[in-house]
Order: C-alpha cells, then sequence, then structure tokens
DNA sequence: TTATAGTATATGCGCCACGCATACACTTAT
DNA sequence: ATAAGTGTATGCGTGGCGCATATACTATAA
C-alpha cells in the first residue's frame, strides 16, 4: 500500500476525516491535525472550566453554607445597599430563592435588610461586620485559587492573559444583569480600572452610582 | 498643598494604601496601578468564571435534564464502559447521586448499564443511539460558546492562549479522578493529543485503557 | 384625586435531587 | 475458608429551589 493510498484511506475512513477534516488542514498543521481550531477551543474549555470550578469550590467552601451564599457576600461587599431583586440575578436565582437565601445569611447575622432611602417596596442589603469577616475570607480563597492555577506563567504571560480576557470580557458584555453575574466574585478593591465598568460606561450605563442596585 | 505632599496624603489615607500598594509600584506601573496582579487575577477569574459558566449553562440546556446530566452523557461519550464511581467523581456527584443519575439517564433510553468484562460488581456504562446525538447536541452546543467568546481573537493571540491552557492544565493536574471532571465535557474526536492524556502517560497512568473506568 | 397597571418583596406549597447510612453482591488477601 | 475491601443499589430524611400567589408600594393616566 502506497503511503498515498493510505493517507487517502485514512481521509475517508477516520471519524477526523468525517468531521470536517481535509487534507489541507493536515499537511499545513504542525501540534495540532486540525487547523481549525477545535482542538484549541477544547483545551481552552478544559481550563476555563478547571478554574472556574476551582474558584467556585473554594470560594463556597469558605461560605457558611454551599451554593450561592458566597457569591452572594461577595456581591454585597462589592455593592452595598443591593436590592434583592438584583442580587437574584447577580446569583442566578430566582426571586424567590434569594429571598430564603437572604433570610438565611440574615439569621445568620452575616447580612441585614434596611429600608430604601426613596423607594418604600424596596429592600437595601448591607453585610454586618461578620458578614464582611465571611466575604474578606471568601474573596481571599478565590485569589489565592486563581494565583496557584496561574504559578506557573511567567509575569509577561500573565499580561498577555490580562489583556486578553479584558477584551474578551468587554466584547461579550451583554446587560447590567450580566455584569452583576460576571462579577459575582470580583474583589472590589482589587479591580482598580474594572474593565466592566468601564465598558458599561461607554455603553452609557453607571454601575457604580445606580442606586436601585 | 504641594504635589508631594498630596501624592503622600493619598498613599497613607486611601483604602488602596492600606492594602499593599506601595510608591514604588505606582509609580512604576502604566494601566494596572498595583504591580502585584491583584487586577489581572480578578480579571482573569471574572473571564474563566465567565466562560465556565457559559459552558455549564449551555450544555446543560440541550441536556434532558439540568446539571451533571450534561457531564454524564459528554463523558460517556468520551470513555465508553465507564464505571459508575468513575462517572460520579467525573461529574461531581455523591456515589448514590450518580446511581440515580443513571437511573434517570437510563429510563430515558439515553445510556444502558452492562455487565463488566472481568469484575461482577462493575456496571460498565454506555450510550444509547438516543444517548450519542443527545451528547453530540451538548458537545456542540459548548463548542459554540466558546468559539463565541473567543470570536474576537486572532488566530496568533488563540494559539497563545490555547499554550498558556495547555501548560497550566499539566501542571494543575492531580490525580486521574480530577482528570475526568477536567475533562468531563470534553469533545473526544476534537481533541487530538490531549494534553491531560498527555501528561498522566508521563506519570505512567494510562487512562485510555483503563478498563475499571 | 382616583383608578389602573407595574414593580419589589414575602410566603404557601410541592417537588426533586442530593447525601447519609445501610444492605447486598462480588473480589481479593490472609 | 474467613475476613476485609470494593462496587452497586436503596430506604430515608433533608433542604434548596421554583411556581403561583398575596401584600405593599410606586407610577401612570383619566
Amino acid at each position: 500500500m502506497s503511503s498515498g493510498f493510505w493517507l487517502a484511506h485514512c481521509l475517508l475512513t477516520t471519524p477526523r476525516a468525517r468531521k470536517g477534516f481535509n487534507l489541507l488542514s493536515m499537511l499545513g498543521a504542525h501540534k495540532d491535525v486540525a487547523m481549525d481550531g477545535t482542538r484549541d477551543r477544547n483545551i481552552f474549555g478544559a481550563f476555563a472550566l478547571m478554574i472556574g470550578d476551582d474558584i467556585v469550590r473554594a470560594s463556597s467552601s469558605r461560605a457558611p453554607e454551599a451554593g450561592p451564599a458566597a457569591s452572594a457576600l461577595a456581591l454585597l461587599a462589592h455593592k452595598p445597599g443591593l436590592s434583592i431583586r438584583m442580587l437574584a440575578v447577580g446569583v442566578g436565582l430566582s426571586h424567590a430563592g434569594a429571598v430564603r437565601l437572604v433570610d438565611r445569611l440574615a439569621t445568620e447575622g452575616l447580612i441585614e435588610r434596611r429600608e430604601h432611602s426613596t423607594d418604600g417596596r424596596t429592600r437595601s442589603l448591607y453585610l454586618t461586620r461578620a458578614g464582611k469577616i465571611a466575604s474578606d475570607k471568601v474573596l481571599a480563597s478565590r485569589d489565592q485559587v486563581i494565583a496557584e492555577g496561574l504559578s506557573i506563567l511567567k509575569p509577561r504571560e500573565l499580561k498577555i492573559l490580562c489583556d486578553i480576557a479584558e477584551r474578551v470580557l468587554r466584547s461579550r458584555l451583554e446587560s447590567l444583569e450580566q455584569s452583576y453575574r460576571i462579577c459575582r466574585l470580583c474583589c472590589y478593591e482589587g479591580c482598580t480600572n474594572c474593565p466592566i465598568d468601564a465598558e458599561l460606561l461607554e455603553r452609557g450605563v453607571d454601575r457604580e452610582n445606580d442606586d436601585d442596585g
């Protein structure tokens, strides 16, 4: 069997050939046999999933309960006075679920409901002192897990990665609600010149002075 | 008030000054006022969390039920014959939870339990034809969401990002069990020359020919 | 001003996935 | 052969969640 025949045979019979791979891409590629980027996306997806899982696991392990409690604490540290409605969106819960979450966290003395300054319906949520401590623990463990994950990267690579992250974040930003989800575990003090805020401002939304929370 | 006094004043009184920022880092940095990387980690964390959330949401929205079902289908497409024990680890469920998940998916005709070739205790799990279709939908939506997320990047940046991802994945790999979690939503055909497999092999673990699944 | 619609929060209710503990089947070591 | 270890299955209780609804308040319109 000639090598040419073998190549053609493979191209026609392997699963890879049937999934859109072609001769040109096979001849032109070095490490990545398929130049269509499937492998890149696969590996990057695993990477993002691993880091994301680590972030969620590390942060919620420091929270008083599993699930969205960690995000709620961090979000309230970021934006004191948040309403229950926006909290619900930020942590990805239904409104009723958020009310119950606030109930539990309030019972534990971590957050408190106050009257809204202008709207009698809205409750403004604030961290208590104990809540601030809990939130700090959550954020610290998140920061640590990211630092560990990226510890093998050189400072220059970190910069490149951060630059890419920043541009992707800005381009994929859809709405104010989504911005709360994205930033739900971010550290306020650490996010100097936050790209999400900047992008929202460019679009005419001022998240920082948004008193409806 | 001289500018020098003003600078010193800020350094001593702003929250930023109290959190480890110093004069040197302020003078030396351009965009990132703090050179300690806090902002980089913050932004990258938001980035990873957003992509990770998108992956989970997109894939599980194509699955017959929310939660770990999508991961289970993808994992079984990747490794047919997987045991319930390893499936449980891969999708992050207790053993009992995995048994129930398998019950539901089997009732829906998506997977089936077969006898293990050598071990009478172990059940080998396989996708049915319908399960393969469902799994393909899950993987396709994952691939699409990643492609959309990275669509603004130039091919060269994609390569850099993938290279970083690959190295971080290999360096952060801890165990065979963790590798199943990391790859739980990966596409088998798309992951040519899988870095996780390569890393495991270097460490003397052969995930591909692991019949205990 | 009054009436109506819209919005924010709270709650009754039921569901279902989950984990713990246990039981059973089978394998491996002594 | 007995004991210990491992994989799977199940009874049971728990708890967070969403749906639908009730209540309070705001905003708009006649």
